[in-house]
DNA sequence: ATGAGTTTTTGTACACGTATAGAAAGTAGC
DNA sequence: GCTACTTTCTATACGTGTACAAAAACTCAT
């Protein structure tokens, strides 16, 4: 053992990711700011920043962490079927979690025990024919379109939790029937219609027509 | 004209929204702070809260009016190459402004004047043969993906900028080529895979996937 | 024991968005 | 001219993430 030199630490990495999970657990995610953790963990909130780089980082860790319990389900076989399944496992986790919507646009792989997902879905594009390239690339696409989505459904969930007027209500009021005759057409409709979940429809299609485009 | 009364106003929603694009375009996005603001308008940070409800609504009006000038390029008859040509626009004037991306999640509709883009998607959509709610869905999921990607290419930017150590570089280091084989393959040509642009693709495969599906 | 070097923690400070309270500057009725 | 009322603007304050500098607590060489 290399005997460590300098001042011994007083907390660790795991103490202040334990506490945060704690912390949200108990508070919810408004309370995790880094002088409140600071706090919990007996320390100054500087001295978190010897420990995480940021504020986001800590997020990363955080989701690392949960991430490693994911539900991993059973895949059937049919590779097109198989990469819904588990792009709609790989969602409905993340759903979970509100405040990983902060994350997420960090990268096209969001944490290291989460990279069985990524891995299911680019064996199950090769497997349905194609290059590992283009695998790999209608992973990214399935991504996207999945962060997306997550992000737009958190968004209008904290409008409604905000009572924040929607702005679909002033857009359709004073609209021009003349040139947007498909929106003027649609009117209240379209409050009616966007609450509808369409994740899977648009999966369904993605997948489809990225393996079709192989063929 | 209704003579008004109370304190006569110094500044106006419009001096507001026209100093932050001064702002903008000539110091970057980095310096649209509320008191940034504030000082170049000639007033106090609150006294701009009369006129915005908050900084999110002032990007929303800034969006909305850089929106108006934003590209209606011709649009080929061919109703899926129509919607793909629309969205490829869409996405492209919102690229432009990086900071755009901080105001997306807000909607399905992300501004009043470009209102043009849903109607085009929707539109076209109908034409091929969906129903106007299936049209719908089509749009906003494409708009899910748009937004995601978006995000997505925004956030490895400014990580690139940043010189922070991509995620991937450390994931792809003590990868379990047991469990992980096909990410194990790739490697380090993740990255190099990463930086192509494949939302033309990807939307090309949604549109075909979108309309197959009611065929 | 002393001093140098190393690591961790603390203290202070800044700019941010914005809540709240009250002052300022007008008009309308008397 | 005075008072009410209304609108707008200012002052102050809070909590946020975090930069920077100094102090604290340890090991090791002398």
């Amino acid at each position: 053992m290399p005997a460590r030199t300098g001042r011994p630490p007083k907390i660790s990495r795991a103490d202040i990711v334990s506490a945060a999970h704690r912390l949200i657990e108990a508070e919810g995610t408004g309370s995790l700011t880094m002088r409140r953790l600071a706090r919990e963990v007996g320390a100054t909130p500087m001295a978190l920043y010897h420990h995480v780089h940021d504020k986001e980082e800590l997020l990363l860790l955080l989701l690392d962490d949960y991430a490693a319990a994911m539900p991993r389900p059973q895949l059937p076989d049919e590779p097109g079927e198989r990469m819904v399944t588990a792009a709609m496992a790989m969602r409905e986790a993340l759903s979970g979690w509100p405040w990983v919507v902060e994350v997420l646009r960090a990268d096209d792989l969001f944490a290291e025990s989460a990279l069985w997902y990524p891995e299911m879905i680019i064996d199950a594009a090769v497997r349905a024919g194609l290059t590992l390239e283009r695998a790999v690339a209608a992973y990214r696409i399935i991504w996207h379109y999945t962060a997306g989505e997550i992000s737009a459904r958190d968004a209008a969930r904290r409008r409604r939790e905000e009572g924040r007027p929607t702005f679909r209500e002033r857009v359709f009021t004073g609209l021009d029937a003349q040139a947007l005759p498909r929106l003027a057409e649609l009117g209240e409709r379209w409050a009616e219609l966007t609450v509808r979940d369409t994740y899977e429809d648009g999966l369904r299609a993605l997948v489809r027509g990225l393996l079709a485009a192989s063929a």
